[in-house]
DNA sequence: ACCTGAACACCGTTCAAGT
DNA sequence: ACCTGAACACCGTTCAAGT
């Protein structure tokens, strides 16, 4: 007796499939995402939640898509360069498992492909518009590139908050500083 | 009628078992590691490999061991700077699926933290050595470990070989340049 | 000590059947 | 269009039973 939600607006049945399947990944990461888990919180059979995304890896994106617009979309308006990284490495660090997930998904996914190929993408923009006021022009594309490459590494291996903040400061005032030289 | 091997010796068999995680690793990455897969190889029943790795995990860790000391055991006795790191980040590149593997399964086994904290302390101690004739002795802490992030998020996100190499002797000439300031 | 086979509780995905 | 329930081929782990 499939009782049938056509009078549920289809936007707002997708919406509660994605909370569900946000609270699960915020809990427990990847591992803890399943059609299954998700479909249980909403009352479903399983299979239900197959029919709005058809392969874990197409609900994993989705909800990690909005995980990233509520953690990363509204950063502070105000504060100095550093000030402003210290924001985005916080967030960033909170979001390690999930992005490297992703990472890992994005070989075998095009949704995750897809979301990472937009989530790199928007990081770099935003972090060369930050430093550009700071950086010679022939220099800023590479002093971009390195560090989000640093910010990258200084998410991999678990770290004190201070530890972190330390380094990317002995990384950034080197290469402003350097600016200078060319 | 379980077909015992008492006269195989012990160290031999689980070196088997060892072989053939490594090719499954090598071939498919961690998803494709299995106690199935490993005992479907070498003729036993599944169950069989759990005698003497009792969880996924202990079997990834052993066989990973393995593959560290057979891809980075043995780095080049000569060459500059440069060429010893080009040298070691090719290889880590091959590696780095794995090696994030790892430090995500290292939060649930302890084998695999065990293996990580190993490691990252042989990393750590080879390029300290690297660099210390090249950088002031107060700075040497914190280029080393700058240069490690670095290296660690150069292995995150696919680039060409020439990038990769690209940013990495730019950052490190900008660092050891930069030691004479102080 | 070593290995088997059965069992348990999952998992992702597919699909016929219902409303 | 939407949802169910059954099915398939897995998975990691536990365990009684055999040699």
């Amino acid at each position: 007796m499939p009782r049938n939600r056509h009078d549920v607006d289809r936007d707002a049945k997708i919406a509660e499939i994605r909370e569900a399947a946000v609270g699960l990944l915020r809990a427990g990461g990847y591992p803890a995402l399943s059609h299954s888990a998700v479909a249980k919180e909403l009352g479903l059979a399983r299979t239900a939640v197959t029919w709005y995304f058809a392969t874990k890896d197409d609900l994993f994106a989705a909800a990690l898509a909005d995980i990233y617009v509520a953690d990363l979309g509204t950063p502070p308006a105000d504060g100095d360069v550093m000030a402003r990284l210290r924001w985005a490495v916080e967030r960033l660090t909170a979001l390690q498992p999930l992005t490297h997930a992703l990472h890992e998904r994005a070989r075998h996914s095009p949704a995750a492909a897809e979301l990472e190929a937009a989530f790199q993408e928007g990081l770099c923009t935003r972090l060369r518009a930050l430093l550009a006021p700071h950086v010679a022009a022939d220099r800023l594309d590479r002093v971009t590139t390195t560090v989000i490459v640093f910010v990258e590494g200084l998410l991999v291996q678990p770290r004190t908050t201070g530890d972190r903040l330390d380094l990317l400061e002995f990384l950034v005032t080197d290469l402003i500083g350097a600016s200078g030289r060319s």
